[in-house]
RNA sequence: GGGGAGGUGGCCAAGUGGUAAGGCAGCGGCCUGCAAAGCCGCCAUUCGCCGGUUCGAAUCCGGUCCUCCCCUCCA
């Protein structure tokens, strides 16, 4: 079988390339995970959900991936924090990447192939700083640091586009004077008393911040490989630092295609700790259903910035509502009915072929979305066809929606994987929460409607729905019964948790 | 000061040479007691601005204005 090409843009050469598995069939993924000193945030959430979607995308077209994610958990950050909480640094690591696991399982995000820590890497680690220093890439100075010396890789900044002679060192910070460089970075670092530490030729100590990548990628990817992804924020220092320990060590080239994640905007600026407008995914995910988190993320091109607001959130629940609302009509007639009929051909292979010309595309999310929605919408009109269970053609149409829907959008986007009623009542629920809505009392109201509609009391059934939806609860009446949503109001706030309804 | 990305209809957002995907909102229609949902139709001669290349540009080139990111820890 003859696996799809996949393109990709290339931070390195800045273009879009077709990607040559290094050994056929197979792809070694490495995505830089986060220091885990503290609650993930939004930001974190959208490269871990675009990766599992890449992943899960390549898989699905038959790629043999080996996805390695690591968890930084040993970091100047670390120490410090666990210092102002009173614990041991590497307890507080060790918690953090439980909590850190438990919210991205929220969010459907799988388990990568291999998930290493910096503190079970400590040998590789050090291998790999005493191999630059033998190769001349690197130093120890007086007190036990390691430094790389940037001036020894010809190559250094051609990731990021820099120069180092016109760079602003010392710019915002102060220089180590022991470096020969102002850009040279710590390898190692000698451990103050009372800090983590291991045994090192230069004395005890913990690694710099970019070795840790470099040496856990080798570990289980090899000193080659193809994908390498992150952050947007990482391009420089992380990864550039990364390029050069790691072409430095092994003299040969590191990675075939690096992969960068737009960040995360609110009101046009990046989301970030300093600027205080960050949102935990736990905070996120009490307010919004994980698989509208998902949506939210898929609605933008990875590359490119996405902007966290409550209009966009609103939006992605609306169409989560709606994606759920088709399956469960879908599933309602084929559970139905006697003899399943064969997923029309013709209708399968185009949605998936569209779906899948999409992601082969630089994993063009709004694309395939487009692809999903156009789906829903054939779906519901084909739902609507008259005398439909008499209709072959019209079921073996819809057969392949939903054939496409469980079997294509599902793996891949990571959607519909909950039970469509669990998310549509998880939907009501948040929304019940934020705007104070007392569900009881809504089912109460329809109740004393139907009545009234029962006996044509018009008015009296027109005046409690006006008064539901004056509180933004929305009621459907169906052949079925009447049914009810809550709509939020249009517009005005910027983010969940600025305003509380 | 250097490097990078971007400015597409009221909003969100695809689209890197061939004559503007998709979603939301809005408008008209079907359906409905009336609605909502759903479906059908309409909704940018135009892609920040000014020039240029081309038979042809949102897409290429030059200039210009604006925004964001990186050059410090950052996903």
């Amino acid at each position: 079988m003859t696996l799809p090409t996949v393109h990709i843009h290339d931070t390195l050469t800045g273009r879009k390339s077709p990607v040559e598995p290094i050994r056929p069939g197979h792809l070694g993924l490495y995505v830089c995970g986060v220091t885990v000193y503290e609650l993930c945030h939004i930001g974190h959430a959208r490269v871990f959900v675009t990766f599992d979607v890449v992943v899960r995308f390549l898989r699905h077209v038959g790629y043999d991936v080996t996805f390695v994610r690591n968890h930084t958990d040993i970091d100047d950050k670390i120490i410090r924090r666990a210092a102002e909480l009173g614990k041991d640094a590497l307890t507080l690591a060790e918690e953090q990447i439980v909590e850190l696991d438990r919210d991205m399982g929220s969010l459907g995000v799988q388990a990568p192939t291999h998930a290493p820590r910096v503190t079970e890497s400590i040998d590789e680690i050090v291998a790999m700083v005493e191999t630059l220093i033998e190769r001349g890439h690197a130093y120890a100075v007086d007190g036990g640091d390691v430094f790389y010396r940037v001036d020894s890789f010809p190559g250094y900044g051609k990731l990021s586009g820099q120069r180092l002679d016109e760079m602003r060192a010392g710019e915002r910070v102060a220089v180590d004077e022991r470096k020969e460089n102002p850009f040279d970075f710590a390898l190692w670092k000698s451990a103050r008393p009372g800090e983590p530490s291991w045994d090192s030729p230069w004395g005890p100590g913990r690694p710099g911040w970019h070795i840790e990548c470099s040496a856990m990628s080798c570990t289980h990817l090899g000193p080659h490989f193809d994908v390498h992804g992150g952050g947007k924020d990482l391009t420089f220092p992380h990864h550039e630092n990364e390029i050069a320990q790691s072409e430095g060590a092994h003299g040969h080239a590191y990675v075939n295609t690096w992969m960068h994640v737009g960040l995360v905007n609110v009101d046009g600026v990046k989301m970030s700790k300093s600027l205080g407008n960050f949102w935990t995914v736990r905070d996120v995910v009490a307010q919004v259903h994980p698989e509208a988190i998902r949506w939210f993320m898929l609605t933008a091109h990875y590359r490119k910035p996405v902007g966290y607001s409550q209009v966009n959130l609103d939006l992605a629940h609306a169409q989560v509502e709606r994606l759920h609302r088709t399956r469960l009509a879908l599933s309602a007639l084929f559970e139905d009915l006697a003899d399943a009929p064969a997923p029309d051909p013709q209708t399968l292979a185009d949605f998936r072929d569209r779906f899948h010309a999409a992601l082969l595309d630089d994993f063009n999310f709004p694309a395939g979305l487009a692809v999903l929605l156009e789906a829903i919408r054939t779906a519901n009109d084909l739902l609507a066809t008259k005398k439909l269970r008499r209709n072959a053609a019209a079921l073996g149409r819809l057969a392949a929606l939903r054939h496409f829907l469980l079997e294509e959008v599902r793996p891949v986007f990571g959607l519909l994987e909950t039970e469509s009623e669990s998310v549509l009542a998880g939907i009501r629920d948040r929304l019940a929460t934020r705007f104070g809505i007392d569900q009881a009392e809504v089912e109460q109201r329809i109740i004393e409607r139907v009545a009234a509609r029962e006996a044509k009391d018009w008015e009296r059934a027109d005046a409690l729905r006006d008064a539901l939806l004056a509180r933004h609860v929305e009621l459907m009446d169906t052949p079925e019964g009447t049914t009810w949503r809550i709509v939020p109001p249009e517009p005005e706030s910027a983010a969940p948790g600025d305003v509380d309804g």
